[in-house]
DNA sequence: ATCCATTTTTAGATAAGTCTAAAAATATTT
DNA sequence: AAATATTTTTAGACTTATCTAAAAATGGAT
């Protein structure tokens, strides 16, 4: 159907069209896929050819439904492969982006539903963003910075905006992962530091912990 | 490090080999990848440039050392993601080799080493076939098809030489799975059909059957 | 409204992998 | 051993996806 590189295009406009929705530049596809604005500008007009995108010259292009519902699932691939490499095979969270990119092209319908079945149908991956349905439907979660909480507000861990390595073993060392209750006891205007609670232990944490951290509030 | 191209060739030369071990001719490359013999020509001449095969002008192909350890270690891939799709993901023998086709070139070690590890380091994949080391190293199996076996001999079932749909049902219907322990009972040698027993029932199967079960010798 | 910087597109080139058609080497038959 | 058939290679062309360099369009700033 689609090529790999055709697929990549598709799924970081679909990325960018999130950010941009009245339209995408092409610096911005070329910037995203690490390539020059040329070759861009050929790969949209080819896409555009197949329908799953709009593009006029000079002004930008826009995925049709056809071509969102086709990124979509890529991106429902790609999270559910994370799922199975962080929960089965107990990668971390930081080690499974480059994995996944690979297999989110694996092509078969089958497996993926499969896979979703084995995994219990998961509705976040292992960063806590959302997993599409096989329709290319998101289900938008609540999910916000932990540093937006008030006190005595409560939250779930649901993911990490930057998920280096370093900050990871941190978590770990608070018992902190995807599903874990966190309450704010105390939040400092100053420095913007917080009391937390965590099954019966208080945490102090900085600004850069809290800015981090996406939790989802019931 | 390869491309796609490249390890499809090195899998399927790889194979031909066993069955030519004095060399394989392009032409036979060529219908094996289900391509132009010019094609195969231009592919072995590249990876003779390689390294990873010996090429001689009209008189054929040889892989290397080096050769030979590449090519297994996709097959390594393939038959470790044939046992992931039939053991967890509940396929049946005869759908996964095209999933597998595509799975076996994921490129990561660690992957491969925890869904080693995640099955339980097997030794066969679904068809009976043997699953190389990570250095590359196939351990012989003493595989050999039913038919062979006389009267008060007992095999285990180990795979399937041409897995039909229609034969795998048959297959279930009488308990034969991997595993399954199978005593020859009678043995004729006019049609050669057999009576055979597993766990204390008695079958009686044709050649057609015999000739296409694999079985392991004690 | 003109000039300038930025963005975007076009034109032409390159590399990988394939193809067809024709030429060359090898194998087989008589 | 010559003629014929088969196999294999070469030469040139095509497609996909990329690039560089140059041209064209857009958007501000003055």
């Amino acid at each position: 159907m689609f090529t790999l590189a055709e697929e990549n295009y598709l799924k970081n406009i679909f990325h960018l069209q999130q950010l941009s929705p009245e339209g995408v530049s092409t610096n911005a596809i070329a910037e995203k896929l690490d390539t020059k604005p040329s070759s861009a500008t050929d790969m949209v007009q080819k896409l555009a050819e197949k329908d799953v995108l709009t593009y006029i010259k000079y002004k930008g292009t826009t995925l049709t439904e056809n071509g969102k519902k086709i990124a979509a699932n890529i991106i429902r691939k790609h999270r559910l492969w994370e799922v199975f490499l962080v929960e089965k095979l107990n990668f971390q969270w930081d080690e499974v982006h480059e994995i996944a990119e690979q297999l989110e092209h694996i092509q078969s319908e089958d497996l993926i539903a499969r896979l979703d079945k084995y995994l219990e149908y998961p509705s976040v991956d292992p960063h806590g963003d959302p997993i599409p349905d096989s329709n290319g439907n998101f289900k938008k979660t609540e999910k916000k910075l932990l540093s937006k909480l008030q006190p005595s507000q409560t939250g779930i861990c649901v993911g990490v905006k930057e998920s280096a390595s370093d900050f990871l073993k941190y978590l770990d060392k608070r018992n902190i992962a995807i599903g874990t209750e966190i309450s704010v006891l105390e939040k400092d205007d100053f420095d913007d530091s917080m009391t937390i609670q965590i099954k019966n232990e208080t945490y102090f944490i900085t600004k850069k912990v809290t800015e981090n951290l996406y939790v989802q509030i019931n």
